[in-house]
DNA sequence: CCATTACTTAACCATTCTGTTAATTAATGA
DNA sequence: TCATTAATTAACAGAATGGTTAAGTAATGG
């Protein structure tokens, strides 16, 4: 994967397991142990989508004695929303001028 | 990567080739040609990079002769966004009772 | 028809990803 | 101090990714 930021982040959203530990922290942090126990996967892989999401800095983490635990950080999915807006003109009910131009542009085709 | 809709999704975004190749799509529908014009890589990689694009639903294609043109789809960036949408509040202003209970969970912890 | 243009498919290669089990490190607590 | 608990690191394997060049397919136009 590329090392550039939004790559990073949503290279780390694009895996149905980190997704899932994303939503499970947004009940409140957790230990690795107790991120672990809801998948069929053993403890070292989460341990390493952890570090993917730290990485993307979806998660901070911290250590408390012998615990290490995990915390949502969601400022990044903030950035990604904030690249996607780009396009948010394309799915709105406004779609006005630009869809003219689509349209114009090949007279043939109807949007689906 | 799995290949449940939103990591296809996400997975699609998740590569700056791909990201610019929608970027000169939010201009109007393109040729692979065209597309392959501004990259140093080759036809057959923006090739396969635009069936990634397809596969995610973010862009269509229609044969006019000889051309194969390229829409920009954005329904897909709908779907991840409202899928971030679940943790707004995380980054939201109006952080108050989430906040609250994050706080608790980890009392001696604030929140950088 | 036949050369050219537009693009995809095939075959290959290197790298990265995601999982495994086994070994290691670090902190606790009896 | 020493066994236990918590987690990471190491070493490995298989699949997926992203690029290449070469070959194949399809439409055009002279």
């Amino acid at each position: 994967m590329a090392d550039d930021r939004l790559s990073v982040i949503f290279g780390a959203l694009a895996d149905p397991t980190r997704r899932a530990i994303l939503g499970r922290l947004a009940d409140g942090e957790a230990t690795v142990t107790e991120l672990t126990a809801p998948f069929s996967i053993s403890m070292p892989a989460i341990s390493r989508h952890l570090k993917v999401l730290e990485r993307a800095g979806l998660i901070a983490r911290s250590r408390s004695g012998q615990r290490l635990s995990s915390t949502l950080r969601a400022a990044p999915l903030q950035e990604a929303t904030e690249w996607m807006e780009r396009y948010r003109r394309f799915w709105d009910a406004s779609f006005d001028r630009l869809d003219a131009h689509l349209r114009q542009a090949e007279p043939g085709r109807e949007a689906d």
